[in-house]
DNA sequence: GCGTTAACTCAACTTTCTTGAGTGTTCAAG
DNA sequence: CTTGAACACTCAAGAAAGTTGAGTTAACGC
């Protein structure tokens, strides 16, 4: 959704320096380590420049050195990477019945993670609670409070008041006010507010299979599922910050429309499986009746794969995307059989001959997914050129 | 698809300059006439670094004083509106059997216009074409060469080898390099190149309904049906230039699942007639055809207002767009019968008590809507930020 | 009328980047 | 083994652009 800051557009010293940090932070994140000349060469700026603002970083904490490194004649390379306790994000995933939260450092190690129950989902116990666990995360790890740069937050979506609303997902009281500001207000920390798939998108896309790729595409199987949509390195928002929601689009599956969310969700597998009497819960419920090669949730994933193509011609149409992942709260195994068995739409743009990456690729899964997202968005804007941002 | 120029990144005294420039060129753009201590604020600028900018841009011939206007207390505004005759833009639109141009002034309007049949649609001819069309018209036209900003140059995607190749509107051997930079060469111009949906996207959004406006979608009536996406101010490009190939995802009309194209584009109208016995080969035979009531072509419209529901869902929920434009190459009528009767999709992200825009609305009809919109990508491109980009 | 408000200008100052000369290290050719 | 080219990096001077604060001008409202 929305950050707190609003961007200032035009460009002074000041604040072409700060963009020239965060365009040198991100290409030594890019490559790992790295040396002034290449930096300089990348950014387009002179060496001279590159090195006072390294030394300005170094100063800050932001970067080590990382030795030298002979490449060929000249001078050895003096290398720097990104120092891991230069910073730290905070990440929280809001859910009805509990608050999911991790504390992570600067090149995204989770530092530490937590589940807290919520007692109910209205907004004050919510805005006590975050702010609780943000103090217990700091005193647990040591971490000084200066040192966090914001805090990423993943709530249910669709933002505001929209013909989706009423969705058993909704978290009530929201609709009013912008959740980033309260949410800022609360903690007094920048604050960046998205949806699960968005945030699991990001975190894929700065520590998992998404490393480096600016045009991808994420279906996230949360409560129900998302779409998570990165283009140009930056997430896609759309007008009132709810893009991407595919769950209630029509597919087709055994030639009757369904809404995809019906026939491929947590949700949808778990009443799949209910109304055969198996009361199936947790991740490794799935996991043991897919080893069984339970026909029920074999049937089920049969009919998720026809949805989940239906589903990746219109992403890969629309989108253009270099690849389209999958994860979330679903077990590997599941994802990967789906992958395996999704037909790949033949008529579609992404159908290329000269492909680099999979059309369909397993991402990260598990409960913590969308929380660590969370925190990427932090990191994600720590890493991101300030004067663009064309808004 | 891509520009020629490669941006750079870093921002140094002069990059500054020229983004700061191009801000107080937009602002200006997007309230008409404005003083300079409100571009200031708008910017986060120093009302000092304004005058100077502006004070250069007068000497460059790209702004023009307005007079002043008293508002309030204090001195009155002295106030700037964009020189038309500040620079020109060149819009080409190639399509397999001949060739549109236009040149456009600064603030949009067209200077000249111009249809040229192409012999065959090689790589040869199309360049020989353009270079002399743009002579043309800078010789009908008496503009100077230099006060030429850029080229746009539409042409029908999809751009490189995919899974939809083989349709009849491609034009064949531009699948090897780069075809912005083939362009640029020929014409010693930047050159921007998109598919008609995005070009006529832009072009509504800088001097059309969707002026102002930063997200959202047009639908455009081309030989097929393509997707224009604006998102953030910036066409949705997608890895490979190919975002918005809606055309052959998969919708219900009447209970069957058929291509949104084969329900929904010229082609299909006309092959629709056809199979009655009737050849309509213009826009003013639909209009005729249309004012008669046609039972055949009322028939189509509903079939047609059926597909449009349907990619509106997805459109929506996956873009949450402010509004959806339909325009193109077809009759204003035909369109404002396909608004009216297009079911608008309840469980929508876009179906929002608090809208300002319309959900559905037309966008500009007519031969040159591409043509047209190629130019405006230069302008756009003109009004643009320079050190953001960020790719 | 006169003080307040607001836009705008001038000149001094600040920040940051660039440039060009110079240093140190490595590799390769003679 | 010497010598020179290649390359990374530093230093110091210079240039570009923005900011700041004092001063000017014009309109409004009491």
């Amino acid at each position: 959704m929305v950050t707190t800051l609003k961007p200032k557009l035009g460009a002074n010293p000041e604040r072409a320096r700060s963009h020239n940090k965060q365009l040198v932070l991100r290409a030594v994140r890019h490559s790992g380590t790295i040396g002034r000349a290449e930096i300089a060469r990348a950014s387009g700026l002179s060496t001279q420049a590159v090195s006072n603002i390294i030394s300005d970083l170094l100063a800050e904490g932001l970067l080590i050195e990382q030795g030298h490194r002979s490449a060929g004649r000249g001078l050895p390379v003096q290398q720097y990477a990104i120092r891991p306790g230069g910073g730290y994000a905070f990440g929280v995933e809001v859910r009805p019945t509990a608050m999911f939260t991790a504390l992570v450092d600067l090149v995204g190690t989770p530092i530490l993670t937590h589940r807290t129950p919520l007692k109910d989902p209205t907004k004050g116990v919510i805005l006590d609670t975050v702010c609780a666990q943000l103090d217990h995360a700091l005193s647990q790890t040591q971490v000084q409070r200066h040192m966090l740069m914001g805090a990423g937050i993943v709530m249910p979506g669709p933002f505001g008041d929209t013909g989706l609303t009423g969705t058993a997902s909704e978290l009530p009281g929201w609709n009013i006010g912008d959740p980033a500001e309260i949410f800022a207000t609360a903690l007094e920390l920048p604050v960046f507010v998205e949806n699960d798939a968005n945030a699991a998108a990001m975190a894929e896309r700065m520590n998992g299979v998404a490393r480096g790729l600016d045009d991808f595409a994420y279906l996230y199987f949360g409560q129900g599922l998302g779409l998570g949509l990165v283009q140009n390195g930056q997430i896609l928002q759309g007008a009132f910050g709810n893009a991407g929601e595919i769950g209630h689009i029509q597919v087709l599956v055994d030639g009757r429309p369904v809404e995809l969310e019906s026939a491929t969700s947590r949700l949808s597998v778990q009443a799949c499986l209910a109304r055969q009497g198996m009361d199936v819960t947790t991740m490794d419920d799935l996991t043991s009746l897919y080893s069984s090669a339970n026909r029920h949730l074999m049937l089920w994933l049969d009919q998720a794969a026809q949805a989940f193509s239906a589903a990746l011609s219109i992403i890969e149409n629309l989108f253009d995307p270099e690849t389209v992942i999958l994860g979330g709260a679903m077990p590997d195994v599941l994802l990967d059989h789906i992958i395996a068995r999704t037909a790949l739409p033949e008529r579609s743009v992404s159908n290329r001959p000269d492909r680099v990456h999979p059309r369909l690729m397993r991402g990260t899964s598990g409960r913590m997914t969308a929380t660590l997202g969370a925190a990427a968005l932090v990191l994600h804007q720590a890493f991101t050129p300030t004067i663009a941002e064309a808004r």
